[in-house]
DNA sequence: ATTGGGAAAGGACATATGTCCTGAATTGGC
DNA sequence: GCCAATTCAGGACATATGTCCTTTCCCAAT
């Protein structure tokens, strides 16, 4: 992690993202903008955490560790997305770790201030009930659809996700994207049983593979599997009502 | 669901939960005390929520449905709990159904108030926040638990985490608690699987049957079977640090 | 080109879990 | 007390998934 010295950089953001009102005066020089490579982590679970972040460019990869060393990856995040609210509010360690998935940028803000000048401060209140709301909602979808679907309707909802919004119909590799054995994680099942579950996809004709790559034949035909339930992972509609 | 007039009562649980500061002046002629009976729907997947419910009395359960029919259900909530916050904030149609589980009594309040009234009022904001990353917070752990092991050890917390509250260690059947196909439902898994497990730990001597009643014999035995994860359901330590 | 390392795919087997069905047990009504 | 209807426990079998290990393939360093 490196601090960006770039304030203007750092107000196009506020702009963008519209968090002009949500970081108000007092809180503003108290804003930084952070850097992250791949692979960084941002923070890890069971620490303490000082820092509010906010994601605004990049992507990133939340994961949890079971005692037994199992990683269960519970969710890829794009920009707008905030780390370390729920620890703000609650007070308690870090819950997941958060690692960057490609370069990342984030503005970064300490707890201390957040208390001294953010307690009261509405907008503020009112951002973080909103994406903690959402973090919940979308949560609570992946609990019960986890729960209550085989592997293949999961995978299948999976591919559909995260290939709906890039360009090309590839799961990549290593390289830009997302890896086998983190889907596998993501998806709550070993990568054996991943493999034995995109073989038969390959049979069926609605993925191909080529040299560690997936790449998705027949959207309509895993549209079908998963049965309309889709991994969400941006912000529905349904604006905000506060 | 019947409305109770009774100002004085309401007074007291606004009291008792320390309450008076999150629905302040305008937002207090608004409030109403509401009683539910066992069985009673206080809230259905899918409708329009017209009021933020706070849970002051009794046990409610909370389900989903999924399309081809299966119910999962997502937890049990005793006091102090709040129902239509995160569609409050969000907007949207009502996530889960939620059952009065015994005699139920809730303070009930239309959004229109909260959205007039409230909108802008800290404490409440504050207090919203608190209870909705605390949900968050459970149902993270719950999400990571359930992928994470199997059932016998998702049972074992669960008969943990149900007969720790109550006086003797006894799962009740139908009358007082919960039913053992909700058991079932709640852990993820069918009725089938579960009386299997549960004839496993009979074997082992980590409970036994009476008549659909099953009691603890052994929570020693429990707690390594469930290494530690028990399943949340009160309100942590941690206290507030917003 | 050669080779060693490591990722990637898949085989073999064990276990976990689901579905369907049957028989026992329980309850409420007469 | 007896019977029908309902609930409950468990058998039999199929499927889903996990674990371990082997094979193959690719690439980098020599």
């Amino acid at each position: 992690m490196k601090e960006i010295q770039d304030r203007e950089q750092l107000n196009h953001y506020l702009r963008a993202f519209q968090l002009e009102s949500v970081f108000h005066e007092p809180l503003l020089p108290h804003l930084s903008l952070y850097g992250f490579e791949q692979g960084d982590l941002i923070c890890t679970q069971g620490q303490a955490p000082e820092y509010l972040y906010v994601l605004v460019n990049g992507k990133i990869k939340i994961y949890t560790t079971s005692s037994e060393g199992k990683t269960l990856v519970l969710s890829f995040k794009t920009p707008l997305e905030v780390i370390g609210d729920v620890e703000y509010v609650r007070g308690t360690p870090i819950l997941n770790t958060v690692e960057a998935v490609s370069s990342v940028c984030m503005i970064g803000i300490h707890y201390r201030w957040l208390h001294k000048y953010g307690r009261d401060h509405a907008p503020l209140l009112q951002f973080l009930l909103e994406i903690i709301t959402q973090k919940f909602y979308i949560k609570s979808n992946s609990l019960s659809f986890n729960l209550m679907h085989p592997v293949e309707v999961r995978l299948a909802s999976y591919l559909l996700s995260v290939t709906s919004d890039e360009s090309d119909s590839r799961l990549e590799g290593q390289q830009s994207a997302v890896s086998l054995s983190d889907a596998a994680n993501f998806i709550g099942t070993s990568y054996r049983h991943l493999n034995r579950v995109i073989r038969q996809f390959c049979i069926k004709g609605l993925v191909e593979r080529d040299k560690g790559v997936i790449v998705v034949k027949d959207r309509n035909g895993l549209s079908a599997l998963a049965g309309h339930n889709i991994y969400e992972h941006n912000r529905g509609k349904g604006g905000t009502r506060l």
